[in-house]
Parts: structure tokens; sequence; C-alpha cells
RNA sequence: GCCUAAGUGGCGGAAUAGGUAGACGCACAGGACUUAAAAUCCUGCGGGUGUUAAAACCCGUGCCGGUUCAAGUCCGGCCUUGGGCACCA
């Protein structure tokens, strides 16, 4: 096998005819197969682009050759902070090195020999492509789902820019790991939490793995609950406190508000005000990380004001407490010691009164958190929780002291960074006029080139005064650019709706088209971006939808996410580790049909695993005993029922398989239909058996099956035929081998015909040699005939 | 701590609705071909008892228990390992 020359010889052959070219006009039903675009990064492919691209290939050429009109594109997230960083270090232009990395990914690309239409290739760095996302941000600014606000952000130190809130992992950053620390900083956001609700509801509707729905519906972390209303002693203030257990409102003896409340200095009294700002200080200091650190003990000052418990008009002291956050409910809570441990453990502490309201008769030790009946509750002695929180909410409406409500996790979305290579924000400072939007006509907002990199903590484009200086679209008058630019992840929420468009410069996407090729059919890509990108596209989705520019929901229909391949020694492969295994070596010395049967072969596809070099050895063996086999091709017409057998009984699995991503056990049919073949082998096998064999691995191993099928005598080319269909007729046995048991335990096998009647199979186990050792002498209670499967004999 | 997924031969992994556990492949062993090696082909291959060889039997899908004629699969309780969240009121 001369693989070099022959996938060189098909890929430069497919790209001229322009084998894989998307038919707009096509009558046959579409199909949208899209696999995660990725970041153009200046190092060759790696293991997992080839696992991510090269698999999900396979699965979109067999939905085409099944008679789908495939569109199944690519392009690159060419925006972020590499490229910059590698300016900083190296002076040379993200630009520059963006578009080099560019051309060396697509070279390396279309070595896997995928079925790309790179007529439709998107790159989001381009101005063609970003001037539609600052279109997006204008359209969301209209819609009132985009604002600026003042407030504590996440900042890194070491990537000088603002991160989102999923960029945040366990307090660090999520790109270099540093400590991210906190900020007040005016900023752009998403008003993503205006979706919530929808975004949570519609992944019922979503074929998608279980596991990254439960990761979003944990992100966005609705919690039903009420707002409770409770005024400060002696003032006329009033703050809300939001509590999931409004049951247990008789045993709320304190209130906590964040140290950041906006009431803490209005109802601190003299005596604790010096005490209550050194606390305040002290938690603005801190981390993320040291905040939210759980074995960390309860601190806290009193503010000396006395709240009152609006069900019974008790007094109880208010504390500041960096364990209530800010930024979720309403940042500050009534506690309720004898049932929540957090309010025990800093009750215990400050020494605060401890009422227990619930009881279940037997646990008396506290905090107790589960379910139970009502004490020292007066209207809701006696009642269950349930019960309970159904009475509270209507007594707490009815006295206007606070209503039921829900809260989400989910907060809205950081999307400005103060970083050069991303997409400009399309909005000018007027000091007449204040924040204009640029006017759609006006767009793109360019990048200047000419720029000094050096992050200070503010973008670089601050420092561009060609770029800062403007004139007011609305006055005329001198004004100022937003010097920020777009988190990339802003750039990767709609482009997929570009893709079916790319060359449009008038709009976005046509509206008619798009409603036409989307929604997304098959999405393929890591799971590490549940609770962004999947989550971001789906909000842009709706926003637009509501817009009136899309007719769906939800941009993907149906996700699968690759597993990992790991290191040879079973640890993720890191160059730090040493065990990084390249693609390169492999398709140097296998091909890329082999390297790309291997992942598929070798592995359950969602799980991944360690990588073996004697793994990919015996993909090798079997192509090379395929092309044996194809050799001993004999001009016959002849039908072999065993071969006949075979080759439906493989079509049917495969078929199965294939919808499941089961790679796998494809590759394991095909070798089982390959081995049924090389029984023959010596005689000739008749045309029509090699010819299937080819057709059936064609989505597989499409550079080596298009040689064969040519070599063959056959019109090129093997990715225009129809895939293989299967008479169910032929994929039966007419005669099987079924166990016999006795009382379960497997006795001996019997071989029947395939509609042999109940009584003539239940003769026959009874007649079984070894089986009448065991029944011999002993009572028959019952058989148990199920038909093509098995018998079971009971005895006593 | 909470949520969640998964534990099957020496290894990667198969087993629709509970129905002959270990498909397919790797590794290993024996044999054929070869001057030899590689490649290829054939045979064996969960553990044990047993037998000249077979037959046959026992054990076996992380552990303990249950449901059922029948459990890798369903139910309850543990153990271990991944993944996610982490003072969310």
């Amino acid at each position: 096998m001369n693989f070099k020359e022959i996938e060189k010889k098909w890929q430069e052959k497919w790209k001229n005819t322009n084998l894989y070219a998307f038919d707009k006009q096509s009558k046959k039903e579409k199909l949208y197969c899209l696999e995660m675009f990725s970041y153009p990064s200046g190092a060759k492919l790696h293991m997992g682009h080839w696992y991510n691209f090269g698999v999900a290939d396979t699965w979109a050429r067999f939905k085409n050759m099944d008679g789908y009109n495939l569109f199944h594109p690519m392009g690159f997230d060419a925006f972020g902070l590499p490229a910059e960083n590698y300016a900083i270090k190296t002076g040379v232009h993200p630009k520059v090195s963006t578009e080099q990395n560019i051309e060396t990914m697509e070279g390396q690309l279309a070595r896997i020999g995928g079925s790309w239409d790179w007529n439709y290739e998107v790159v989001t760095c381009r101005e063609d492509y970003y001037k539609w996302t600052e279109w997006m941000f204008l359209q969301l600014y209209k819609k009132g789902l985009a604002y600026k606000k003042e407030a504590p952000v996440n900042w890194c130190p070491s990537c000088n820019t603002v991160l989102a809130n999923e960029q945040v992992i366990q307090g660090l950053c999520e790109r270099c790991d540093s400590t991210v620390i906190r900020k007040k900083m005016s900023q752009w956001f998403f008003k993503i939490t205006d979706y919530a609700e929808e975004l949570l509801n519609d992944l019922d509707k979503l074929d998608w793995p279980e596991k990254t729905k439960m990761l979003q519906r944990n992100w966005i972390g609705k919690s039903n609950g009420a707002y409770v209303d409770f005024k400060v002693s002696g003032t006329n203030e009033i703050f809300t406190v939001f509590t999931t257990r409004a049951d247990t409102l008789f045993g709320a003896t304190y209130c906590v508000l964040a140290p950041e409340h906006e009431l803490v200095d209005k109802i601190t009294t003299e005596e604790q005000k010096e005490a209550v700002e050194r606390y305040k200080l002290e938690a603005a200091k801190q981390s993320e990380i040291e905040r939210t650190s759980t074995v960390k003990e309860k601190t806290g000052v009193f503010t000396g004001a006395y709240a009152i418990n609006p069900v019974n008009n008790k007094e109880i002291p208010i504390y500041i407490s960096d364990y209530v956050l800010a930024s979720y409910g309403t940042g500050s809570i009534m506690a309720v010691p004898a049932h929540d441990e957090r309010d025990y453990d800093f009750a215990r502490k400050f020494n605060l009164e401890i009422i227990p309201v619930l009881t279940n008769g037997k646990n008396t030790e506290l905090p107790y958190i589960g379910d139970g009946i009502h004490i020292n509750s007066e209207f809701l002695n006696d009642l269950n929780k349930e019960d309970a929180l159904l009475k509270m909410y209507a007594w707490l409406e009815e006295n206007k002291k606070g209503k039921k409500t829900t809260t989400y996790k989910l907060r809205d979305w950081l999307v400005s960074r103060q970083r050069y290579w991303g997409a400009p924000i399309p909005i000018i400072y007027c000091d007449k006029c204040g924040v204009v939007p640029v006017p759609v006509s006006d767009l793109p907002v360019i990048l200047p080139e000419d720029v000094e990199f050096t992050p200070d903590g503010e973008s670089p484009l601050k420092k561009c005064d060609s770029f800062m200086h403007t004139t007011c679209p609305q006055c005329g008058g001198s004004a100022t650019r937003e010097a920020d630019t777009l988190d990339t992840f802003v750039c990767s929420s709609w482009y997929f709706l570009r893709y079916p468009d790319n060359k449009n410069s008038k709009v976005p996407f046509d509206k008619a088209l798009i409603n036409k090729i989307l929604p997304v059919d098959k999405y393929v890509g890591g799971i590490e971006h549940a609770c962004m990108h999947l989550l971001y596209a789906r909000f842009f989705t709706k926003a637009l939808r509501d817009m009136g520019y899309l007719n769906f929901d939800e941009p993907f229909k149906s996700l699968v996410h690759q597993g990992t391949i790991l290191g040879p020694d079973g640890e993720k492969m890191s160059k730090s580790k040493g065990n990084t295994v390249s693609p390169e070596a492999y398709v140097e010395e296998y091909g890329a049909d082999v390297l790309r049967g291997y992942l598929m072969f070798g592995f359950n596809y969602v799980d991944g695993g360690p990588w073996t070099d004697d793994g990919i050895k015996s993909i090798n063996k079997f192509y090379t005993k395929v092309e044996r086999l194809v050799r001993s091709l004999k001009e016959e017409q002849k039908e072999i029922e065993e071969l006949e057998k075979s080759l439906h009984k493989t079509i049917k699995a495969i078929r199965i398989d294939i919808e499941k991503f089961q790679f796998n056990t494809c590759i394991s049919r095909v070798m089982e239909y390959t081995n049924t073949l090389t029984k023959f082998e010596s005689h000739g096998i008749p045309r029509k058996y090699i010819e299937n064999l080819i057709l059936l691995l064609a989505p597989f191993a499409p550079h080596l099956t298009e040689e064969w099928w040519c070599s063959i005598g056959n019109e090129y080319s093997v990715h225009k035929q129809k895939y293989p269909e299967y008479d169910e007729e032929k994929t039966s046995d007419n005669e099987m081998t079924i166990g016999v048991q006795v009382n379960g335990k497997l006795r001996g096998t019997i071989t029947i015909s395939k509609e042999e009647s109940e009584n003539i199979i239940k003769e026959k186990a009874l007649q079984e040699h070894n089986v009448k050792k065991y029944t011999m002498d002993k009572e028959i209670v019952k058989v148990i005939v199920i038909p093509n499967r098995i018998v079971n004999i009971v005895i006593k």
C-alpha cells in the first residue's frame, strides 16, 4: 500500500473535482454536521483534533452516502490571547501570525482527508466576519440585552484582563492559572439571565448527553424560594433577603449582610463603625479563592443594628460576614442556625440564639437540615415542610412582607476584554450625547494595525489615538471610542450561523437560507465548553429568534462529545509529562486512513483512552488484508449464500452502530465480514462482495477505498455511491443454536430452524443428552421458551 | 461536603427490550511456509477441578444483599476511581 501517493493523489482530485461541494439547491434532505472549530495555534494538529475531526467526518461521510445533502463546513476561531501574547514577546503582529497559522493548519487538516467544503470557511478575525460580530453586539444593545455597568469583576493580573465567571476555575484563571482577584470596573455585559428559564427548560428537548445537560442545569442553578422584607429597627430602612426555607422564619435569630451590601454604612452604629470598616477592608482584599474556601472558620462583625422578624416582630441582630455573597440572591440572608450548617457555625461562634422550629421526632441533633414537623412556629405548627412553605408564602403576600420568587446562579455574561486581538465593541462616547452605538452603516469598526501591545491593564487600543479619536455619529462633535474588545466567545456564539452564507456582505446571513440549513443536526466537540460556548450559543440563538432573524429555538439539535486520547501511560497528554503522541509521526508511518481507523476502532468514542502503538498496527494489518481481498476479485455474478448472509448482517449492524457513534463495533463488523470473505479468497471472490466491502469502508477509510474502487474498474468516486442497504430476510439464519438451561444454569445447546414451533423446541431441549441427566427423576415445573434465544427448564 | 458517571480476561473493548458473558482486535503460546527473519496462514487462549484426550463440573462482570424461571443489565446498601460544583441561603 503506497498510502502517501494514494492520499496525495485523491486529495488533489477531490479538490479539483469539487467532490465535497455543498449544493444549496439540492432537493435532498439537508444534514448539517459540524465539528467545533479550533483556535489556529502555531503548533501542529494534535491527537485530539484528529479524534474529533477525523471520526466525525466518517459519520458525515456515511450520511452523505446514505442520501443526505450534507453541509459540512470548517473554519477558525482566530481571535484570542495567544496571538497577542506572542506579539508582545516577538513583535510579530497577531494578524500576521494568525493568518500564517491558519495556512499551516489548513494544510494539516487537509491531510486528514475530511469532507469539508472549504468554500464556506469562516475565520473570525477577518473583517468580513467581525463586522457582523459587531453587528450582533449592536442588535443586543438595541434589544436591551447589552449594557455597561460598574461591578466587581474577576481580574487576571497576568493576562491583564477581566474574565467571565465561566473562565474562573476554582479561583484561578482558566488560561494561565494565576489567582484571580476582584476589582471594581465598568464593564459590558450581555443579559443572558433574561433567558435563564428558557435555557433551563429547553434542555429537555435536546438530544444531548445527559451529563452536559446536567452541567448546564447546575450552572443555571435555579432555586425556588421567597423574598422576605426585614425592617431595620428604629429606622425606615428595609432590606430584603432571599430564602428557600421561608417555612423556618420563626427560627430566624439574626440576619447577615454581605460586606459590600449598600445598607451596611447606613445602619452601622457609631460604636461598631471601626470594626465594620476594618472587616470590609479585609474582605475586599481577599481573592475569590480565599473567600470561598469552605474550610475557613466563619468570621463577621456585628453592625450594632437590629432587624425585625416580620412574623413575630422580634428584634434580631444584624451582622456582616463574607459567607454571604453580594452577588447571589439579594446579598443578605436571614439566619436560621437550628437548621442550616453555616448559620449554625456562625451562631455558635458568636453566641447567638438557636431556636429549633423543626422536629422529626427522633433526631434532636442540630443543625437539622431535613424535612419534619414544625414547632415553635405559631401558625405553621404541626405542618410538614411542603405545607408550611405554601402557608408561609400566602402569609407573606397577604401581609405584604415578601413574596414567592425564583433565583438563578447564572449571572450576566461579562464580554469586554482589555486586550487588542478581538472584535472592537462598536460604541462611541460623546460628551454631549453620552453612549452612542456605531451606526450599522459605519461597520466594521476596524482594528487599527499600528498599536503597542504591552498590556498594562488597559486595552492597547486606548493608546492608539487614531483609533480612539472619532466624531459622534449623532452630533458630529469630537468623541472617543470604546477601547475594550469582545470576549472571543462572542465570535463563536454565532459562527455556525455564518457558515451557510459566509460571503454575504449585506447582512450576517440570509434569513430564508439560514432557517433552511439550520439548526445544526450533529455537533461534535469537547465537553469543556459545556457552560461556556454551548450556553452562549444557545443564548444568541434565542435572542436572534426573538429579534425575528431565526425561526428555531436551539442551535444544536444533537450533540456528541469525543473522549480524550491519553498518553500511553494512561495520563493526560502533556509536554511536561513527556507523554505526548503526535499524529504526524503516525500519518507518516501508516497514513491518514490507518490513523483515523485506529482512533475509531481502539476506543469507545465518548470515553477515549490510552494510546497504544500496537493498536494502530492492527488497523494497518486489517487494511492490508482488505487490499489483498480486493485483489482476489473474480468477475462473476454468482451469489454465495454464506457471503450473502454475512454481508447483509454486516450492513445492518453498521447502520445501527454508526447512528450511535459506535465506530469501534462498526469496524469489528467489517472485520467479521472480511473473515468470512477470507474463506473464499483462494477461489476468487465474486465482484459484488468486493464492491460492497469497499463501499462499507468508504466513510471509514476515504483514501484507500477510493483507490480500490477505481482500481477494480469503477467510476470515480466511491464517495458518490449509495451506501449499501440490507435485506432483512437475509440478516437472519435459517438455523440457529440456542442455549438450554436447567434452573437457570446452562446445560447444553440445541440447533433449531428459524420458525420452529414452540413444542418442537421444547421437545428438542428436553431430549438434549446433558439436559436429560438433570431432568431425570425430577419433576418438571415448567419450560420457558424464549423464541430465538433460550430455553429454561425449571425442575423441583 | 454536594451532584454525577463508571468499575467486565494480561490489554483495548463487545453484549438491542433481563435470555449461551467475554464479539472484534491486541498481546501471548504452539504449528505451517522460509536457509533465516519479517510478513502471512492455521490452532489455542477468563480462573479452577477433571480426563490419555474428551465429556462434565465448580467459580467468575468492584463488594454485600434482594427481585426473577433467568441479573453485567433491575432494586437497596457499601467500596474505589474519574468528572463537575463548591459558604448559592
